[in-house]
DNA sequence: AACTTGCGCAACCGCCAGTCG
DNA sequence: GCGACTGGCGGTTGCGCAAGT
């Protein structure tokens, strides 16, 4: 259309994105909401295109993201659906709440589509009911509502996982089983893979007080960079919920009825 | 120990659909 | 109805690391 791509930009950085920058987007997003994508570096100060924005927000830092090896399970899901749906990454990605569209794409394509080639794993028996499966996460999942709209973006979704990531840890110690729902996408083989994650809590300040903000901290943050990221975070949080950080001016803290 | 190869995955690119004025 | 614009999606690239030689 002769538009200028937002990421052609003169002064738009590119590439891996650093721990600094990705606690001033988490710290934006923490108070304003995910949406708004285009606001988000003009108030955010941040070098980059709201669309690099928004894809570092919903495939690393998004919360209930898990990382690591994907279960049987999961391999056996993506397997079905990626034959029923094709390379509907986000669609698949919407039976698997916890996995981004990113992942199931990158694994299908370094791992099951050579499986499936070599009919290391058949096609037959893969042993799911969809229906079983989507009406799992009903309450999470947007599938059958818009056609466009997917986990990853959805703010139901987002709002979601934030009402339970605020959740005081106090409460989320002495109740097992709502620890295991927000992370586990119900299929019981898999909550116990869920149930082996580590998780920690993070104190999060916040105008009406302390807010404890829980995530999945096998691996939040991603690629090489993701342990120091995730260490420079957490250590940054953990400092800015008692005052002895400021950075660019941007508080930490999620809007006082912690939804978004 | 040095080099090569393959893998995993974050990030980018380009297109499309939806929305808004 | 139309064009501008944004957000979302799928395909692809390239970097870093581990395994192999």
């Amino acid at each position: 259309m002769g538009r200028s791509l937002c990421c052609d930009k003169v002064g738009i950085k590119k590439g891996p994105w650093t721990p600094e920058e990705d606690i001033v987007l988490v710290s934006y997003i923490q108070k304003h909401g995910p949406g708004n994508w285009r606001s988000v570096p003009t108030n955010t100060g941040l070098m980059r295109c709201s669309k690099s924005c928004r894809l570092r927000w919903t495939n690393c830092l998004r919360p209930g993201i898990k990382r690591g090896n994907f279960t049987p399970h999961e391999e056996g899901l993506i397997i079905h659906l990626q034959s029923m749906l094709g390379n509907k990454w986000a669609a698949i990605a919407s039976y698997l709440p916890q996995r981004t569209d990113n992942d199931i794409k990158n694994y299908w394509n370094t791992h099951l589509k050579k499986k499936v080639e070599k009919n290391q794993v058949g096609n037959a028996s893969i042993g799911y009911d969809i229906d079983r499966a989507r009406n799992s996460h009903v309450s999470m999942l947007p599938i059958s509502n818009s056609g466009s709209s997917t986990y990853a973006s959805n703010m139901e979704n987002i709002s979601g996982l934030l009402q339970r990531w605020t959740r005081p840890s106090s409460q989320k110690k002495t109740d097992p089983a709502q620890n295991q729902d927000s992370n586990c996408h119900g299929f019981q083989d898999d909550q116990a893979n869920c149930d082996k994650e580590f998780r920690t809590s993070v104190p999060f300040e916040e105008s009406s007080g302390t807010t404890w903000v829980e995530s999945s901290s096998d691996a939040r943050l991603c690629g090489a960079q993701q342990h120091h990221s995730l260490t420079v975070l957490e250590n940054w949080l953990l400092d800015e919920a008692v005052g002895m950080v400021d950075v660019t001016g941007i508080s930490t803290g999620l809007c006082a009825d912690g939804v978004y």
